[in-house]
DNA sequence: TCTGGGGTCCTAGGACCC
DNA sequence: TCTGGGGTCCTAGGACCC
């Protein structure tokens, strides 16, 4: 980036090398606030001013994925069951999500973003964190607000620092529609005297197991001795809570990430009791993870099945191939043979299926070729005429029963 | 009050190889 | 009869984030 220092530490002889560094330069983040509310206030005006909830249906199961700043007045937050945001906020507009045009809205986004630094790193699809020079990050983040809120009509809060932490919880006190800077030497005044749990990164379980020990605030834990924590945490979760509670951040924006996994799962709307269904259900994910699998032109070693019962309790249970497979069939056939040999006793409540090992695209063997044939006639057809148009699942399933009969 | 769906990273044990 | 050490891969689960 712009100025790297290296520090090498050895500790205890040999057991831990630490390297620190100080990157120079400034990082942003930007937040669009409560984002799918904002676009749908955008797109209809009488939803302005209005407590607005977006999420699953109410009445059935989900959660609330986003909702305005007018609903959170009322206690509803993301990730609240949907039929306790509704005892909350009765009166409220409930919306399904529209993930394809909060997309659409998304890219215009980050193409204003992509005129005032060079490097983006896109965390999520209202999120990226910005590097621009030193001392121009103040001046960079007032721009960016006004010119999104100007061709875009959406607030948008920014974080800046000199890393991605005191980016980010910089940002956390810029919302909403905000724009906040920390310093590394505000870090005792502004940061320290905040709960554990407003560190990013620290959830509730190691809020709780922090809390045991005595440690409530982030100062505190900057304060804590290293070495305990690692011993609670293992070395690399106990030197980050070290770190980053003393404001230190190596990570680098990552403008190009590399896709580890690919997966789908779905909830039922009610538990379902018969095997074949949940069959079903399980083709037509393997159906939609190897079209986003061949979309990207990768190929996957390893197939993961989820498994969730009635009472919550949820495994996975994987099975890693001896070469690569794209096709939907292929990956099918692992997914229902670790679902059959695992799933326990009915009912159920999700399946899901994930691919993971991924490989860009290499020669087809003989073997693989006509499954993988068949699916990319299929992802054409999904191309042309949607995803609804063709599933191969009940063709498959027809088959399996005609050879059980 | 029941608890979505998409991910990433870490841990820990076991297998296996040299 | 007692027993190495390092490395890599696989598997399962857990914590966390958006």
């Amino acid at each position: 980036m712009f100025c790297t220092v290296r520090v090498v530490k050895y500790w205890d002889d040999k057991e831990l090398i630490r390297v620190v560094m100080t990157v120079s330069g400034d990082i942003l983040l930007c937040d669009l606030d409560a984002f799918f509310a904002s676009v749908e206030q955008l797109d209809h005006p009488e939803y302005r001013g209005k407590p607005v909830i977006i999420g699953g249906r109410p009445g059935e199961r989900g959660v609330v994925a986003t909702c305005s700043y007018e609903a959170r007045k009322y206690g509803v937050r993301s990730a609240m069951p949907m039929v306790q945001a509704v005892k909350l906020c009765p009166d409220a507009v409930f919306l399904p999500v529209n993930m394809d045009r909060y997309r659409q809205v998304s890219a215009r986004v980050f193409a204003v973003y992509d005129r005032f630094a060079a490097q983006i790193e896109k965390v999520s699809i209202d999120e990226a964190y910005l590097a621009v020079p030193s001392g121009v990050g103040l001046e960079t983040a007032r721009k960016i607000r006004e010119a999104v809120r100007r061709e875009l009509g959406l607030p948008v809060s920014v974080g800046i620092s000199v890393n991605k932490l005191l980016a980010k919880m910089a940002c956390e006190l810029a919302k909403p529609d905000g724009l906040y800077r920390v310093a590394k030497e505000d870090m005792p005044k502004i940061i320290w005297p905040m709960p554990v749990s407003k560190l990013h990164g620290i959830g509730p379980q190691t809020k709780e197991k922090l809390n045991r020990i005595g440690v409530k605030t982030i100062c505190q834990l900057a304060k804590f001795p290293e070495r305990e924590l690692i011993k609670m945490f293992g070395a690399a979760v106990g030197v980050m809570l070290h770190q980053r509670a003393n404001g230190n951040d190596i990570r680098e924006i990552q403008a190009e990430r590399e896709i580890k996994s690919i997966g789908e799962e779905t909830t039922f709307p009610k538990d379902v009791y018969d095997q074949d269904a949940v069959l079903t259900t399980l083709m037509d994910l393997a159906g939609q993870v190897g079209y986003r699998l061949r979309h990207k032109g990768l190929k996957a070693r390893t197939v993961t099945v989820k498994i969730r019962s009635a009472d919550f309790s949820t495994i996975t249970r994987s099975q890693s191939l001896s070469a690569a497979v794209e096709g939907d069939g292929a990956i099918y056939k692992v997914a229902r043979e670790l679902f059959v040999t695992n799933c326990g006793q009915p009912p159920w409540r999700l399946v899901g299926v994930q691919v993971s090992n991924l490989d860009s695209y290499e020669q087809l063997s003989l073997f693989q070729e006509k499954d993988e044939k068949v699916s990319r006639v299929v992802d054409k057809l999904k191309d042309k005429y949607g995803m609804g148009v063709i599933k191969r699942g009940s063709l498959l399933l027809s088959e399996e029963r005609k050879k059980k009969q």
